[in-house]
DNA sequence: GACAACATACGAACCGATTCGTAGGATGTC
DNA sequence: GACATCCTACGAATCGGTTCGTATGTTGTC
Protein backbone atom coordinates (compact mmCIF):
# COMPACT_ATOMS: atom_id res chain seq x y z
CA UNK A 1 0.00 0.00 0.00
CA UNK A 2 0.87 3.67 -0.27
CA UNK A 3 2.95 5.24 2.89
CA UNK A 4 0.23 7.85 2.38
CA UNK A 5 -2.75 7.85 0.79
CA UNK A 6 -4.20 10.26 -2.12
CA UNK A 7 -7.13 11.30 -2.08
CA UNK A 8 -9.25 9.90 -5.02
CA UNK A 9 -11.64 12.40 -6.99
CA UNK A 10 -15.06 11.07 -7.35
CA UNK A 11 -14.40 9.68 -10.68
CA UNK A 12 -11.20 7.89 -9.52
CA UNK A 13 -12.93 6.35 -6.59
CA UNK A 14 -15.79 5.17 -8.92
CA UNK A 15 -13.02 3.13 -10.75
CA UNK A 16 -11.24 2.40 -7.66
CA UNK A 17 -14.32 1.00 -6.20
CA UNK A 18 -14.64 -1.58 -9.16
CA UNK A 19 -11.00 -2.40 -8.85
CA UNK A 20 -11.38 -3.76 -5.39
CA UNK A 21 -14.31 -6.04 -5.55
CA UNK A 22 -13.23 -7.34 -9.78
CA UNK A 23 -9.64 -7.05 -8.60
CA UNK A 24 -7.58 -6.51 -11.75
CA UNK A 25 -9.29 -5.33 -14.38
CA UNK A 26 -8.43 -3.95 -18.07
CA UNK A 27 -10.54 -0.80 -19.03
CA UNK A 28 -13.13 -2.47 -21.12
CA UNK A 29 -14.22 -4.35 -17.61
CA UNK A 30 -14.60 -1.25 -15.49
CA UNK A 31 -16.32 0.63 -18.69
CA UNK A 32 -18.64 -2.01 -18.74
CA UNK A 33 -18.97 -1.94 -14.76
CA UNK A 34 -19.98 1.62 -14.20
CA UNK A 35 -21.72 1.76 -17.64
CA UNK A 36 -24.71 0.29 -15.07
CA UNK A 37 -25.14 3.07 -13.72
CA UNK A 38 -23.41 6.15 -14.87
CA UNK A 39 -23.17 6.66 -18.58
CA UNK A 40 -19.78 7.51 -19.65
CA UNK A 41 -17.43 6.97 -23.01
CA UNK A 42 -14.62 4.30 -23.08
CA UNK A 43 -11.81 6.68 -23.80
CA UNK A 44 -13.69 8.74 -20.77
CA UNK A 45 -12.37 5.73 -18.25
CA UNK A 46 -9.62 5.10 -20.75
CA UNK A 47 -7.86 8.59 -19.73
CA UNK A 48 -8.94 8.85 -15.96
CA UNK A 49 -7.28 5.27 -15.48
CA UNK A 50 -3.96 6.59 -17.47
CA UNK A 51 -3.99 9.63 -15.22
CA UNK A 52 -4.64 7.39 -12.34
CA UNK A 53 -1.37 5.62 -13.29
CA UNK A 54 0.16 9.40 -13.25
CA UNK A 55 -1.25 9.48 -9.38
CA UNK A 56 -0.36 6.13 -8.24
CA UNK A 57 -3.28 5.03 -7.66
CA UNK A 58 -3.28 2.21 -9.23
CA UNK A 59 -0.29 -0.25 -11.36
CA UNK A 60 -0.75 -1.16 -14.84
CA UNK A 61 0.38 -4.51 -16.32
CA UNK A 62 1.35 -3.84 -20.06
CA UNK A 63 2.35 -7.03 -21.09
CA UNK A 64 -1.33 -7.72 -22.62
CA UNK A 65 -2.59 -6.30 -25.27
CA UNK A 66 -5.53 -4.69 -23.17
CA UNK A 67 -3.52 -3.24 -19.75
CA UNK A 68 -5.01 -4.36 -16.84
CA UNK A 69 -4.93 -2.04 -13.70
CA UNK A 70 -4.50 -2.74 -9.85
CA UNK A 71 -5.45 -0.77 -7.55
CA UNK A 72 -2.43 0.53 -4.99
CA UNK A 73 -4.55 1.52 -2.41
CA UNK A 74 -6.60 -0.42 -0.15
CA UNK A 75 -9.99 0.18 0.43
CA UNK A 76 -10.60 0.82 3.89
CA UNK A 77 -7.58 2.99 3.50
CA UNK A 78 -9.07 5.30 1.27
CA UNK A 79 -11.98 5.38 3.03
CA UNK A 80 -10.25 6.99 6.01
CA UNK A 81 -8.20 8.92 4.25
CA UNK A 82 -11.65 10.95 2.97
CA UNK A 83 -13.39 10.95 6.08
CA UNK A 84 -10.75 12.22 7.96
CA UNK A 85 -10.97 15.09 5.33
CA UNK A 86 -14.46 15.24 6.08
CA UNK A 87 -14.17 15.42 9.64
CA UNK A 88 -11.27 18.50 9.85
CA UNK A 89 -13.92 20.48 6.94
CA UNK A 90 -17.09 20.23 8.58
CA UNK A 91 -17.06 19.23 11.80
CA UNK A 92 -14.18 20.62 13.20
CA UNK A 93 -12.32 17.14 14.34
CA UNK A 94 -15.07 16.11 15.90
CA UNK A 95 -15.55 12.11 15.53
CA UNK A 96 -18.58 12.27 18.31
CA UNK A 97 -20.65 15.11 15.90
CA UNK A 98 -19.41 12.89 12.90
CA UNK A 99 -20.95 9.59 14.14
CA UNK A 100 -24.26 11.34 15.42
CA UNK A 101 -24.94 12.75 12.14
CA UNK A 102 -24.48 9.72 10.68
CA UNK A 103 -26.70 7.85 12.97
CA UNK A 104 -28.96 10.24 12.36
CA UNK A 105 -28.75 11.45 8.49
CA UNK A 106 -31.66 8.62 7.98
CA UNK A 107 -34.05 7.03 10.93
CA UNK A 108 -31.80 3.76 11.77
CA UNK A 109 -33.51 0.50 12.18
CA UNK A 110 -32.51 -1.25 15.61
CA UNK A 111 -30.85 -4.05 14.08
CA UNK A 112 -28.75 -1.48 12.56
CA UNK A 113 -28.13 0.19 15.82
CA UNK A 114 -27.50 -2.88 17.84
CA UNK A 115 -25.08 -4.06 14.76
CA UNK A 116 -23.06 -0.73 15.07
CA UNK A 117 -23.09 -1.07 19.26
CA UNK A 118 -21.27 -4.49 18.48
CA UNK A 119 -18.87 -2.81 16.15
CA UNK A 120 -17.94 -0.58 19.34
CA UNK A 121 -17.55 -2.90 21.73
CA UNK A 122 -14.91 -4.50 19.47
CA UNK A 123 -12.97 -1.44 19.15
CA UNK A 124 -13.18 -0.65 22.57
CA UNK A 125 -12.16 -4.51 23.26
CA UNK A 126 -8.69 -3.51 21.35
CA UNK A 127 -8.30 -0.03 23.22
CA UNK A 128 -8.35 -1.90 26.81
CA UNK B 1 -34.24 25.88 6.68
CA UNK B 2 -34.37 24.85 2.83
CA UNK B 3 -36.26 22.24 1.97
CA UNK B 4 -33.91 20.18 0.54
CA UNK B 5 -29.73 21.10 1.61
CA UNK B 6 -27.42 22.59 -0.65
CA UNK B 7 -24.05 21.18 -0.99
CA UNK B 8 -21.71 23.47 -0.24
CA UNK B 9 -18.04 23.33 -2.08
CA UNK B 10 -15.07 23.57 0.13
CA UNK B 11 -15.11 27.36 0.03
CA UNK B 12 -18.59 28.14 0.70
CA UNK B 13 -18.06 25.23 4.02
CA UNK B 14 -15.43 27.63 5.38
CA UNK B 15 -17.74 30.32 5.61
CA UNK B 16 -21.15 28.62 6.51
CA UNK B 17 -18.60 27.61 9.38
CA UNK B 18 -17.86 31.00 10.47
CA UNK B 19 -21.20 32.46 9.83
CA UNK B 20 -22.59 29.49 11.94
CA UNK B 21 -20.37 30.10 14.93
CA UNK B 22 -20.44 33.86 14.59
CA UNK B 23 -24.23 34.46 13.44
CA UNK B 24 -24.88 37.01 10.45
CA UNK B 25 -21.59 38.59 10.06
CA UNK B 26 -20.16 40.83 6.96
CA UNK B 27 -17.82 40.32 4.76
CA UNK B 28 -15.00 41.62 6.59
CA UNK B 29 -16.06 39.49 9.90
CA UNK B 30 -15.74 36.76 8.00
CA UNK B 31 -12.37 37.30 5.66
CA UNK B 32 -10.95 38.14 9.35
CA UNK B 33 -12.09 35.24 10.92
CA UNK B 34 -10.62 33.30 7.84
CA UNK B 35 -7.56 34.98 7.39
CA UNK B 36 -6.60 33.24 11.06
CA UNK B 37 -5.81 29.87 9.12
CA UNK B 38 -5.67 30.36 5.45
CA UNK B 39 -4.28 33.65 3.81
CA UNK B 40 -7.31 34.63 0.90
CA UNK B 41 -7.88 38.08 -0.22
CA UNK B 42 -10.74 39.82 1.00
CA UNK B 43 -12.63 39.92 -2.31
CA UNK B 44 -12.27 36.88 -2.95
CA UNK B 45 -14.42 36.33 -0.01
CA UNK B 46 -16.96 38.59 -0.84
CA UNK B 47 -17.25 37.03 -4.13
CA UNK B 48 -17.89 33.91 -2.87
CA UNK B 49 -20.47 35.08 -0.18
CA UNK B 50 -22.32 36.48 -2.94
CA UNK B 51 -22.47 33.29 -5.15
CA UNK B 52 -23.47 31.61 -1.84
CA UNK B 53 -26.41 34.32 -2.31
CA UNK B 54 -27.29 33.45 -5.73
CA UNK B 55 -27.15 29.89 -4.54
CA UNK B 56 -29.37 30.42 -1.74
CA UNK B 57 -27.17 28.82 0.84
CA UNK B 58 -27.19 32.68 2.61
CA UNK B 59 -29.62 35.49 2.84
CA UNK B 60 -27.77 38.93 2.80
CA UNK B 61 -29.00 42.10 4.29
CA UNK B 62 -28.04 45.11 2.48
CA UNK B 63 -29.60 47.98 5.18
CA UNK B 64 -26.35 48.60 6.18
CA UNK B 65 -23.69 49.91 4.13
CA UNK B 66 -21.99 46.72 4.87
CA UNK B 67 -24.21 43.92 4.18
CA UNK B 68 -24.56 41.48 6.62
CA UNK B 69 -24.77 37.26 5.76
CA UNK B 70 -26.77 34.99 7.54
CA UNK B 71 -26.59 31.23 6.72
CA UNK B 72 -29.93 29.79 5.24
CA UNK B 73 -28.69 26.14 5.90
CA UNK B 74 -27.81 24.59 9.23
CA UNK B 75 -24.84 23.03 10.62
CA UNK B 76 -26.33 19.59 11.66
CA UNK B 77 -28.43 19.51 7.86
CA UNK B 78 -25.33 20.63 5.92
CA UNK B 79 -22.96 17.82 7.57
CA UNK B 80 -26.02 15.15 7.23
CA UNK B 81 -26.15 16.45 3.37
CA UNK B 82 -21.83 15.86 2.94
CA UNK B 83 -22.19 12.78 5.43
CA UNK B 84 -24.77 11.20 3.19
CA UNK B 85 -22.93 12.14 -0.22
CA UNK B 86 -19.50 10.39 0.98
CA UNK B 87 -21.59 7.12 2.43
CA UNK B 88 -23.17 6.66 -1.38
CA UNK B 89 -19.77 7.23 -2.85
CA UNK B 90 -17.26 5.36 -0.89
CA UNK B 91 -19.46 3.26 1.59
CA UNK B 92 -21.72 1.93 -0.76
CA UNK B 93 -24.45 3.09 1.43
CA UNK B 94 -23.12 0.97 4.61
CA UNK B 95 -23.39 3.11 7.59
CA UNK B 96 -22.05 0.39 9.13
CA UNK B 97 -18.44 0.75 8.00
CA UNK B 98 -18.50 4.21 7.80
CA UNK B 99 -18.58 4.64 11.74
CA UNK B 100 -16.42 1.59 11.60
CA UNK B 101 -13.24 3.49 9.82
CA UNK B 102 -14.49 6.65 11.55
CA UNK B 103 -13.18 4.73 14.87
CA UNK B 104 -10.65 3.64 13.25
CA UNK B 105 -9.50 6.48 10.99
CA UNK B 106 -7.18 7.20 14.68
CA UNK B 107 -6.63 5.32 17.92
CA UNK B 108 -9.86 6.37 20.03
CA UNK B 109 -9.13 6.81 22.97
CA UNK B 110 -11.73 5.12 25.90
CA UNK B 111 -13.23 8.28 26.76
CA UNK B 112 -14.42 8.80 23.29
CA UNK B 113 -15.61 5.51 22.86
CA UNK B 114 -17.74 5.65 26.05
CA UNK B 115 -18.64 8.94 24.77
CA UNK B 116 -19.99 7.54 21.79
CA UNK B 117 -21.47 4.43 23.16
CA UNK B 118 -23.51 6.85 25.22
CA UNK B 119 -24.62 8.68 22.28
CA UNK B 120 -25.60 5.10 21.19
CA UNK B 121 -27.82 4.40 23.63
CA UNK B 122 -29.68 8.15 23.07
CA UNK B 123 -30.25 7.23 19.36
CA UNK B 124 -31.50 3.80 19.88
CA UNK B 125 -33.70 5.26 23.15
CA UNK B 126 -35.58 7.28 20.40
CA UNK B 127 -35.69 4.29 18.09
CA UNK B 128 -37.80 1.69 20.42
C1' DG C 1 -13.87 69.91 -0.73
C1' DA C 2 -9.91 66.82 -0.85
C1' DC C 3 -8.29 62.58 0.43
C1' DA C 4 -7.88 58.10 2.69
C1' DA C 5 -10.34 54.14 3.94
C1' DC C 6 -13.61 50.89 2.97
C1' DA C 7 -17.61 48.86 0.56
C1' DT C 8 -19.72 46.27 -3.54
C1' DA C 9 -19.63 44.60 -8.37
C1' DC C 10 -17.79 42.08 -11.90
C1' DG C 11 -14.87 40.36 -15.62
C1' DA C 12 -11.10 37.42 -16.40
C1' DA C 13 -7.60 34.16 -15.38
C1' DC C 14 -6.62 29.88 -13.54
C1' DC C 15 -6.97 25.12 -11.84
C1' DG C 16 -8.26 20.35 -11.34
C1' DA C 17 -11.56 17.16 -12.88
C1' DT C 18 -14.11 15.38 -16.58
C1' DT C 19 -15.43 14.34 -21.18
C1' DC C 20 -14.74 13.00 -25.67
C1' DG C 21 -13.19 13.20 -30.62
C1' DT C 22 -9.77 11.63 -33.39
C1' DA C 23 -5.57 9.37 -34.67
C1' DG C 24 -2.98 5.40 -35.17
C1' DG C 25 -1.51 0.72 -34.16
C1' DA C 26 -2.65 -4.38 -33.26
C1' DT C 27 -5.75 -8.23 -33.87
C1' DG C 28 -9.18 -11.23 -35.87
C1' DT C 29 -12.13 -12.77 -39.68
C1' DC C 30 -13.52 -13.59 -44.23
C1' DG D 1 -4.72 -8.95 -47.93
C1' DA D 2 -8.78 -6.23 -46.99
C1' DC D 3 -11.85 -4.79 -43.64
C1' DA D 4 -14.08 -4.45 -39.19
C1' DT D 5 -13.01 -4.39 -34.45
C1' DC D 6 -10.59 -3.32 -30.41
C1' DC D 7 -6.86 -1.14 -28.15
C1' DT D 8 -3.96 2.98 -26.40
C1' DA D 9 -2.56 7.83 -26.73
C1' DC D 10 -3.46 12.44 -26.50
C1' DG D 11 -5.05 17.13 -27.53
C1' DA D 12 -8.80 20.07 -26.71
C1' DA D 13 -13.23 21.63 -24.92
C1' DT D 14 -15.88 22.21 -20.96
C1' DC D 15 -17.19 22.87 -16.19
C1' DG D 16 -17.37 24.15 -11.31
C1' DG D 17 -14.71 26.28 -7.97
C1' DT D 18 -11.45 29.75 -6.68
C1' DT D 19 -8.75 33.81 -6.92
C1' DC D 20 -7.98 38.44 -7.64
C1' DG D 21 -7.39 42.95 -10.22
C1' DT D 22 -9.80 46.81 -11.21
C1' DA D 23 -13.70 49.88 -11.39
C1' DT D 24 -16.82 52.49 -8.98
C1' DG D 25 -19.39 54.28 -5.20
C1' DT D 26 -19.90 55.63 -0.09
C1' DT D 27 -18.25 57.21 4.28
C1' DG D 28 -15.41 59.64 7.44
C1' DT D 29 -11.71 62.92 8.57
C1' DC D 30 -8.89 66.88 8.21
Amino acid sequence: MSIVPIRPSDGELAILRVLWSRGPSTVRDVHTELSKDRDMGYTTVLKLMQIMVEKGLVARDERARSHTYQALQGEAETQRCLLKELLQKAFAGSRRELVLQALEAEPASAEELEDIRKLLNDVKGRVR
